[in-house]
DNA sequence: ATCAAAGTTTGATCTCCATCGTACTTTCGT
DNA sequence: ACGAAAGTACGATGGAGATCAAACTTTGAT
């Protein structure tokens, strides 16, 4: 069916911050968001580069889906995701920005301030 | 010995933003985190309202003393607390302040914005 | 000197979760 | 219709961490 293949995503109002940090503290999500960060658009699961199976990482898009941080929809036998990022600083704000900054290497930041 | 007394805390360039995490994702911790945040002062380790045991706080606030989120000192027989606030907004700008904002109830942030 | 107060340490549970392999489902080419 | 590609579902497993009680340490007050 394919009823089954649109998967649940939580209304904006519903996203928590716990399960949020519970998303993110994961290096492999996070590594997830700041590649959906940095990308110019929607990347398939098979599109990240992860240390992981591809059975785990199932369970990390799963995680990051319910948590309200992406949106996933298929394309053919694809499944694309997309970083919720409007919605998640509408209701956390500067928190997305904030986590991405820090995962850059600190040299980035010294040449976006001091540099 | 007094030696003893005095805890390891981690330089502010060996923070990472891991052990951050790892931090707040803890609601026990989040909630030391905003009321150090909240208060005007330090606090004790006994002048805080935490839903565990003492054994459990005091393992709270080393995982929070080495991530480096806060320092730990001695007044007579109180622990004191305080946030390291400047040094982890040098390291992750606005990672602190998002949460501690997100931590608040909505309608705090409405009235700081729309009200 | 004693005692109480404030935390720490230790050891033991107990639960949660990241991980994997295997089997399954769905879709797209051919 | 068949096979390959892309993910998902399902157990099973292993390790990390949150929790507590009990014993201990240090300090301050009496």
């Amino acid at each position: 069916m394919e009823a089954d293949r649109i998967p649940h995503h939580p209304d904006v109002r519903t996203i928590t911050l716990q399960r949020v940090l519970e998303a993110v503290v994961d290096p492999v999500r996070r590594s997830i968001v700041t590649q959906l960060c940095d990308a110019s658009g929607d990347i398939a699961c098979g599109g990240f580069d992860l240390p992981v199976s591809k059975s785990t990482a199932t369970h990390h898009f799963r995680i990051l889906r319910e948590a309200g941080l992406i949106r996933q929809y298929y394309a053919g036998t694809s499944r694309m995701n997309a970083l919720r990022r409007d919605e998640i600083d509408e209701v956390f704000p500067g928190l997305l920005d904030a986590i991405v900054t820090a995962e850059r290497p600190a040299s980035d930041a010294e040449r976006a301030t001091a540099g």
